[in-house]
DNA sequence: TCCCATTGATTGTTAGACAATAATGTCCTA
DNA sequence: TAGGACATTATTGTCTAACAATCAATGGGA
């Protein structure tokens, strides 16, 4: 059973700052599902749960902002990012063209190493989960797997860096309670086109299996309900 | 004239927090080259510049290094991020991605309200300052202006959210002074067709003309030589 | 010349304090 | 009873001062 990120860590408590086990609690906090987006994050309450002054939350806090996992307004404090359906529509378009990049950097690399692999497994473990409903939050640590095993074979750092791939979790959990059993099939099928792709080593149909699967996230989106988003925005 | 970046902010000191004051004061040092890639910032001088205390210095450094504007080593403090030459290039196929959808998108919405003239006055600018040698500064000021010139009109605002303009100066920055004369006047040609297609509203060709661009930037950055990248990285 | 210890500079973190602002609750009035 | 003005509380933004941990540089000593 693969560990999700919720509970992997256990960092080095002496070769990382206190700020960045702030951060870590809080998208560790993310992955399980404890914090929702909308949710209010409180600096004492920080201090207390992770033991650290108030200096490397706030620290961590800027951090997280920038990143665009949470929202910061001044004397207002911070709240998990929740997505307006402007925001979300605009954000899958952005997706799509640096999640088509990865497949099709992953699909040239398939072959090299243990890539392979990876991959399947990867799939399989997605696979496997992904049909039995209601653990919401095993699938998406799953599906995060899926992208990091993607990231991690089509080696270009600077593409992980910039894939924000906490933010795509929050996108994800905001509409996960409104799809319908054929949606999540409908998902599956796509992540195993892409798959099947990466392993045959063809960078042009990854990329579009790619692109289908983000153009068909889109219209799940576009057909979930006002109440998945935040509200203005 | 076109102010530059670096003249513009007089941020209203009531609205804005110490740390954007920091991170402001940083960004605008960066701009008028008054940092370079690999200079290290120390804390006590940020305190004295901007006249803050330490805490709002940190989280602004926090926040940079997020952004990967800066590189923070824990106990060794934060310098100017500096790419080596993997680096950049990985940065470069990324960016291309982005910027290609950049460029489509300006081009879908190029003959919506004042879009077209923005586009033009972006453009003149830029091709009337490039021509003159020398003034770098003046001429990066420029060209980024051009950017967000065509993000504006692109009008998606994650998309300029995620897309790290700051980053990209300091690409520019590092190999600017090992450019040929041929290689600027080819810049501002590759520049000339974009703005055409953008015009002249052909999302494809306006992409396409955005790829030629990025790709002639990835052979001139493999041209430059050893001394333009950071060792080691 | 090379290695190593001491010193100085810088960072990482804490604690306590206070002003500024936003959120909450209370009371009074219409 | 609803609404608005006021006071109270909670929370954030910032500062100061302090200290340990670590790194960088200096200067011998072998």
């Amino acid at each position: 059973m693969y560990l999700q990120k919720a509970d992997l860590p256990e960092i080095d408590d002496d070769t990382v700052s206190s700020s960045d086990r702030v951060v870590d609690a809080i998208i560790r906090g993310i992955w399980s599902a404890r914090y929702v987006p909308g949710q209010k994050l409180i600096e004492a309450g920080l201090t207390d749960a992770v033991g650290v002054s108030r200096g490397p939350v706030r620290e961590a806090l800027k951090r997280l902002a920038a990143e665009g996992v949470i929202t910061l307004t001044r004397h207002r404090g911070a709240y998990i990012r929740a997505y307006g359906r402007l925001d979300a529509d605009e954000m899958l378009e952005v997706l799509e063209v640096l999640t088509c990049l990865m497949a099709r950097l992953a699909a040239e690399a398939a072959n090299r190493d243990q890539n392979a692999k990876l991959m399947r497994d990867a799939y399989e473990i997605l696979d496997g989960q992904g049909n039995r409903h209601g653990e919401d939050a095993l699938f998406i640590g799953q599906r995060h797997h899926f992208y990091d095993t993607l990231l991690a074979i089509a080696g270009n750092i600077q593409l992980a860096r910039l894939l924000p791939t906490t933010q795509i979790q929050l996108l994800r959990l905001q509409i996960m309670p409104y799809l319908t059993a054929q949606d999540r099939q409908a998902q599956l099928d796509e992540y195993a086109a892409i798959t099947k792709a990466v392993l045959a080593g063809e960078p042009k149909t990854a990329e579009s299996a790619m692109r289908r699967h983000m153009r068909r996230s889109r219209e799940r989106f576009a057909r979930a309900p006002d109440e998945a988003f935040a509200a203005l925005v």
